[in-house]
DNA sequence: TTGAAAGCGCTAACAC
DNA sequence: GTGTTAGCGCTTTCAA
């Protein structure tokens, strides 16, 4: 016994297939009448429309795709939620596809076409195979969390959000800082070092900025610091992730630095331990993201542009 | 300029749209020469199957279910997680439900149904009418952590996990242990305190639960025990999301108390701080669930069947 | 080895 | 107001 169909329906109620999708579609040319018995019918049936058969007919879907490379990572999960809720509101599914890189793929595009996205939002930047695809399969796209040169995208103040997090270490006593960042490909892990940097140098002092690659994790790059020469007595991590991961590694070995992480994942998963980190507003940054990608569902056809949201410092005195 | 179909990938073919679906499908009975050229035309042309489509007609889906009630919850978002990877490798897609309780409801499953996915993992246990509507529509279902009676479930031994927590707690010199619970709705926050009670009184201590409801949070039930007479010196958690969320107001007030939660969810998400904490394999627990899933989906009709997934005591020394 | 036709479940266009 | 027809893009069946 399959699925009940429109069809069932409307043997049921003596009427056309097209009567009863247009009964539930509530259109104006159906009687009241009508519109109640296929309501009641199809109620008792247990009639659950298809909405793959639909989009396929209307040539659209009701489907959002979202791409990371893994929800371990919290800004990716905090962020999922928080867009969760906007699109469930707009009557858009949601589905969550992984790229097994730290950029978008052209292989992961031909799933998230293929499988009906309306609109795509990217944790991970395009590589140019993937955004010609994109283009191609005119696919509203938005980056959200890094920069792109050809789609919209949304990203935080990172520039800002660095210089924030070194100018508050400094401002605590630090008299040395470096900034363990992620990897070089990642524009934001090169930004938020930039702004950094830029406050060092500001205070004469000689940034030294650290990053993942190939050869070295966080851990290994802790690790390094510590057997330097010029020890700094403070660090700024790329996030609170990364950070917790150096709180860790400092704790075991007995070494106690200042740390200050990024993106505030502390508001929305409640950790122990009180740690300097950079927020922002996390619902307006998702809000923000999303309408954009609306904007271009509904036919936007104007250049891609890049919006900011702002940062701000949260600290042990801020907390509350 | 719409999407490249079939038709269109046959019409520079010279083929039939048939000869090409078959030919990228790999069909036994198309001729090595036209399976190349179908291909070569069908890259160029950037032709990208829609699975709607072949869904719509083959009668399946490639799409799972998951529903859950936030990934803000860690728990949910690592299992996702290790979900995710499987079944990607199996070549589903994978969407994201929400549901706006603590349990699955009947317009859950409406959803889930027309969404066309062709399985379920559940977070939350269905209750009455959803269960009706999950057998009627014959969707496979496994309930993820939760116990159900109707439908498949893969659970941790959840009173084991208890027993461990409380057992350790003493072990370390605790003489009054809490147990703080979430929602009694949740069969495992009351298994895991069943299993802590059961050692307070073979130790001949007097049991002391607290849940979470309508009047009350993990917050107010910390604060609670901290004006109540006979304070306990060690607190078991339902999890580690709570237990951290009772560290930090101990914290603030600047309370010494021994913490124990359940999930290690740090294995996962690298946090700062050393807290014991129950802990099992995930992969191997999302594993489960999806084998059970498969089975359901691949026409296994048999009698529902619960399993559960062995856990162990996470504690400081056991870290490395 | 390939093509033509039918139909998955739905809805838009048009006829009555 | 309601029914009939056609067709979204694909795959299955059957004929050539």
């Amino acid at each position: 016994m399959k699925r009940i169909t429109l069809k069932d329906v409307a043997k049921a109620c003596g009427c056309s297939a097209n009567c009863v999708s247009r009964a539930l579609m509530d259109a104006p040319d159906i009687s009241a009448a009508t519109k109640h018995t296929v309501r009641r019918t199809a109620e008792e049936m247990g009639y659950v429309i298809n909405s793959q058969a639909s989009a396929l007919r209307k040539g659209n879907s009701n489907s959002i795709a979202i791409l990371c490379d893994s929800l371990l990572n919290p800004f990716y999960s905090v962020m999922t939620h928080y867009m969760q809720s906007t699109l469930k509101s707009r009557g858009y599914n949601f589905v969550t596809f992984y790229s097994e890189r730290e950029t978008c793929e052209e292989k992961d595009i031909r799933q998230i076409v293929s499988a009906g996205a309306s609109g795509l939002i990217s944790f991970l930047a395009p590589d140019q195979k993937a955004s010609q695809m994109l283009t191609k399969q005119k696919m509203p796209t938005v980056v959200l969390g890094r920069k792109s040169p050809c789609f919209d995208s949304v990203v935080l103040d990172n520039v800002g959000g660095g210089r924030l997090a070194a100018e508050y270490l400094l401002s605590r006593g630090a008299t040395g800082v470096a900034y363990i960042g992620d990897h070089r490909e990642m524009d934001c892990s090169l930004d938020r070092g930039e702004g950094y940097a830029d406050v060092m140098k500001r205070h004469g002092l000689q940034p030294q900025s650290y990053f993942v690659d190939r050869n070295s994790t966080f851990q290994t790059i802790i690790r390094d610091i510590l057997q330097s020469e010029t020890q700094p007595d403070a660090l700024f991590c790329f996030n609170d992730f990364a950070a917790y991961i150096v709180l860790q590694e400092l704790s075991e070995r007995g070494v106690q630095k200042a740390v200050c992480g990024f993106d505030d994942i502390r508001k929305e998963l409640s950790f122990y331990g009180k740690m300097p980190t950079v927020g922002y507003d996390k619902q307006s940054f998702a809000d923000k993201a999303l309408n954009r990608l609306f904007l271009r569902i509904e036919g936007d056809k104007s250049q891609a542009v890049t919006e900011i949201q702002p940062v701000w410092l949260v600290t042990e005195q801020c907390a509350e």
